[in-house]
DNA sequence: GCTTCGTGCTGAAACGTTTCATACCTAGTG
DNA sequence: CACTAGGTATGAAACGTTTCAGCACGAAGC
């Protein structure tokens, strides 16, 4: 009977309409809310995703969300409004109410926000233990004046869930383990190659120079070494530089950094996967999933010159 | 009466339900097809559509195409199957008479490809002037043996109609037309960083080598750049890169490559435009838009050593 | 007073699915 | 033979919109 049928879906080619679908049922849709297509990890996260998601009934959907929390709520209203089963949102910037609401309304998972929350699952890269990867590396190098350029926060509320910020602890706290209470420098800029470069630009034109440079992002890394060059200086003999999310940009031979590797593909992966046991409500409760990140050392570090121990 | 009912409106927060609406009349969603997240041209693309869309009442939804013609086709039927009003196919590996095929049931604007159709309007760029753009300029520092890497070509089928297949052909032509006819040198790999690492060490490890690599396409020339410094060879030196696309990557200062700038933001804005004026059914023939593309000199091109002329 | 017009209101059909209830048929069991 | 269970057919309601027809009302023109 079901082999019958299946025949003759075939010889009509018939399709079903899944917005008539949605009416009732679901939609086999899941939406995914990214910011920045330009930032080269997030497609490692949403191929995670995709992979995933492969052998299933669903098909994916990004949402274009743009920097501006705005913009970003208004893609996440869209994507409910075309009654999509579930979300996944990448480094949302929203306030964290208007984040349960939709965790309320629709089967999420947040990637990359540290706020643990009872109505959506998380999943996060371990960032404090990220920044003291670099800094224990650096320190052992022999490097004291280690600097930190961090994301500016744009909206209020609470800053203290997402990545920068704890990445920017989590180098405050390891530099303190390591007894450089002292030495801390955090520079506000943002993740991006303009905000790179004018962080290390204010960085190299203080009286005492750091001798490496931890950026939160390896595109604020390459503004970073674009300042460093144009001050006549070289990496790492000079100044070491390190960053984070280990992208292809980071491998690129002639860049060459030494950044932090947080495994895009199994955040997406198990994002994906916690968002399918939500909407199938074969679970109920919350879960926060924690990824450990690994360091990739490159050509981008080294010990500092003699003099500047 | 029009105000009372937009104040009930937001006094109740009512949102219009999209799958319900789809039913009869229109979803107000725009499917965008891309291959390849990880080229970094795409996002240009996909910021000059939703700048455009972005006053409307559309939404851009993104479908992740993948590299193989299949899931792009997977895709692209999801996105008719979700009742999308129109559908932007970037770059589609998909045959010809399946484009047509989804251009009739949908309002479709097809980037990229260069064959002509009377049922979707197109937005390319002129490859062919692009790929002489990078010749003449070769030509004109006194390079003759400039070598060009190709992405391969993986379905049957016309291929005449693929950027890359224009740029190669166009490549040809120019060279034909400063009388290097006989230097012709087609390689053909990928449009990755891999392939033009292997594109490269193919020409390299030839008898006469060239003086100069055009490669297609950014993220390749990343890969004859890998390929160049691990002969223990210098750019621009021993040997000249150049490529297309003008991306990020080619612009970063530690590579600075002389690359064809084909304005992605412009393609994406227009293609947007053209969507929506099919759309709403102001117009029925179809168009074929071509942006003219320029040239960027950075340091990755300078005339050949005197002995290798 | 009659028609015409614009405006607002009401009701119903239609879009293509899923879900549920009901009824029917067949084969197996005691 | 009566009863049960499982498979199969049929029909109807529901989902939330858009579109259209019909109706009522008051204003304006004859």
């Amino acid at each position: 009977m079901q082999a019958r049928v299946h025949e003759a879906i075939s010889d009509l080619g018939y399709r079903p309409q899944n917005a008539a679908r949605g009416m009732r049922g679901q939609t086999y849709t899941i939406g995914v809310m990214l910011s920045d297509l330009s930032n080269p990890f997030f497609p490692e996260i949403v191929e995670g995703i995709t992979a995933e998601l492969r052998e299933t009934d669903y098909q994916v959907l990004l949402g274009p969300g743009g920097v501006e929390p705005d913009s970003q709520a208004r893609i996440t209203e869209a994507m409910i409004d075309r009654r999509m089963d579930g979300l996944i949102l990448i480094s949302p910037e929203i306030p964290r109410t208007q984040l349960d609401g939709t965790a309320r309304t629709v089967p999420t998972v947040v990637i990359g926000r540290h706020g643990k929350s009872a109505h959506h699952d998380s999943v996060v890269d371990d960032d404090t233990t990220g920044a003291a990867l670099i800094v224990d590396h650096l320190a052992d190098l022999g490097h004291r004046r280690i600097a930190h350029i961090v994301h500016k926060e744009s909206g209020r509320g609470r800053p203290t869930t997402m990545p920068h910020t704890v990445r920017a602890e989590g180098y405050r706290q390891a530099m303190r383990g390591r007894g450089l209470d002292d030495e801390i420098t955090v520079v506000s800029t943002a993740y991006s190659e303009e905000g790179g470069y004018a962080g290390a630009r204010e960085l190299l034109s203080r009286p005492i120079r750091p001798t490496a440079i931890f950026a939160g992002a390896d595109v604020a890394a390459i503004g970073v070494l674009k300042a460093i060059y144009e001050a006549g200086l070289t990496v790492p003999h000079d100044i070491s530089v390190a960053s984070y999310d280990n992208t292809t940009l980071a491998a690129l031979d002639p860049i060459s950094l030494t950044s932090v590797d947080q495994d895009g593909r199994l955040m997406g992966g198990n994002a994906a996967r916690l968002l399918l046991e939500r909407i199938e409500r074969r679970r109920e409760r919350s879960v926060f999933f924690s990824v450990t990140p690994t360091l990739v050392t490159r050509r981008s570090t080294a010990a500092p010159r003699s003099a500047d121990r």
